[in-house]
RNA sequence: UCGGCGGUAGCUCAGUGGUAGAGCGGUCGGCUGUUAACCGAUUGGUCGCAGGUUCGAAUCCUGCCCGCCGAGCCA
């Protein structure tokens, strides 16, 4: 600890906290005697003995309370406690292969914090609709806890590869002065009666400025899309975390979409297993998806591949997603295409040299039909080559003035890509949808809680 | 925006013109090293809303509301 932190009583909090016992780390204390603070799950008892599924916000275990083993109060409070009531609970840890990890706790003393009436979430089927309006309790459950540990354990594993490889992280604003890529897709925001504020739906443009500065910059942030989809891959608010460097080129830009990707399956695979497994999701699927190289398709040879699975497309055409889904069912891991049409993608994207009619874009598409977790490309770097695309989409000339002397002063060839946050962990986690990825999820149906 | 499916007990659902049902949950009791325990009792309803047809509507008709899944669009 140095000098500048060392307030007393922040240090005392904190080391409470790194001394308390947690139901995580029980498997190292066999033998020993542990104080548990936490919630109930579920109870079963019965004239001599009770069972106590307790949870702590660090794992799960049972609690065994044994008539005559400890003081009647004690057994009568047990058998009494109802789901989700908090206690304190000491007892000894103990080995038993009959317990999920291992472990049990042979209680000995019960401290009752808070009793709970009534708990809506039953230990019983329920429906998304249901879960979902209750998803501030729902949390403690077993399936998003453990999906919300493998969502942190992504996010700080990208955190921790790019500042391996001296990335700058770079915030992106929130409020947008106009249109990126058109209106139909943004939030529009009342501020102060101005009508021309958006919420962002990128922050691809302000880290192409940020690289210009520090050279290698990722951002990481919320992003918002209007877009009136009600699809298991579609949020109206998602997380995303788009790179950019100076001086990457096409080849180079794939290249770090799939040492990226990799680094993040052997984390979660190295950190997470456990979780995974509790959401029914064998580890050993994902595998594959933690070694390079992926498989790479050009746009031309994906469209002669899907003309062999009945889904035949003419050139130029955009995927849709039955084709995305039939793509990645090819491939044990994710998989890259490149070299998309040049009027499918974004105004800003870098055309292949001698061929005006093919962009340096890459999609890297999820197995098992998660769809693009990846959208990426070189960028236009010529100053009048990007002026004649803004044209040539119909966009405003104005709002893209500052995006303009990137290239006006000491422009470069540069790279960048987005990755979905949730989009990945629903893949990562074997989650049908991707509301479950995502604390609380924003969809056209669900602003509450 | 379009297409398909759905809305009945706290939850998950059955019930296609004739007294509103089951399982689970809750409560009480019994029993048990239990893992979504089990056994018995008990509790529990604006059948999404409005109108219509009919002696009689959860059920048939019309309109509306809400949700789920998908398409388009996208990460």
């Amino acid at each position: 600890m140095n000098k500048h932190s060392g307030r007393h009583s922040k240090q005392q909090v904190t080391l409470r906290l790194m001394s308390r016992d947690s139901i995580g780390g029980l498997p190292a204390r066999v033998g020993q005697t542990v104080t548990l603070y936490g919630w109930i799950t579920a109870v079963r008892s019965s004239g001599k003995i009770a069972f106590l599924q307790l949870r702590d916000g660090s794992g799960f275990v049972q609690g065994v309370v044994v008539r005559g083993e400890v003081p009647d109060e004690v057994f009568n409070l047990s058998t009494s406690l109802s789901q989700e009531s908090s206690l304190k609970v000491t007892g000894v840890v103990r080995q038993d292969p009959r317990a999920p990890s291992g472990v049990e706790l042979g209680v000995a003393g019960l401290e009752l914090i808070s009793r709970t009436e009534d708990y809506p979430i039953t230990p019983k089927e329920h429906g998304v609709d249901f879960l979902f309006e209750r998803r501030h309790l729902h949390l403690r459950h077993r399936s998003p806890w453990a999906t919300l540990r493998v969502r942190d354990s992504l996010i700080r594993a990208i955190h921790n590869f790019f500042y391996e490889r001296d990335f700058i992280r770079f915030d992106p604003p929130m409020f947008m002065p106009t249109v990126v890529e058109g209106t139909t897709d943004l939030f529009k925001v009342d501020l102060f009666g101005t009508d021309e504020v958006y919420l962002s739906q990128s922050g691809q443009l302000y880290a192409e400025a940020g690289a210009m500065a520090h050279g290698k910059v990722y951002t990481f942030s919320p992003v918002f899309r209007a877009e009136k989809s009600k699809t298991r891959k579609h949020l109206l608010e998602f997380w995303m975390m788009e790179p950019e460097v100076a001086y990457l080129d096409h080849e180079g830009n794939m290249q770090l979409q799939e040492e990226l990707l990799t680094y993040l399956v052997a984390h979660i695979l190295d950190e997470r297993s456990a979780e995974l497994e509790m959401l029914g999701q064998d580890p050993s699927k994902l595998e594959p998806a933690a070694s390079e190289p992926y498989p790479r398709l050009t746009y031309d040879e994906a469209l002669e591949l899907l003309g062999g699975l009945d889904l035949g497309l003419a050139w130029g055409e955009d995927f849709g997603a039955p084709h995305e889904t039939a793509l990645g069912n090819l491939f044990d891991r994710p998989v890259i295409i490149e070299a998309w049409p040049t009027r499918t993608k974004a105004f800003y994207m870098e055309p292949f040299e001698g061929d005006p009619t093919r962009v340096k874009a890459n999609d890297v598409i999820a197995p098992e039909g998660y769809g693009e977790i990846v959208g990426g490309s070189q960028r236009i770097h010529d100053l009048e080559l990007l002026k004649q695309r803004i044209t040539e989409h119909n966009l405003p000339t104005e709002p893209f003035a500052w995006y303009l002397d990137l290239r006006r002063y000491g422009s470069v060839p540069h790279s960048g890509f987005g990755l979905g946050i949730e989009r990945t962990l629903a893949w990562l986690t074997g989650e049908h949808h991707l509301r479950g990825t995502i604390p609380f999820p924003r969809t056209l149906t669900r602003l509450y809680p």
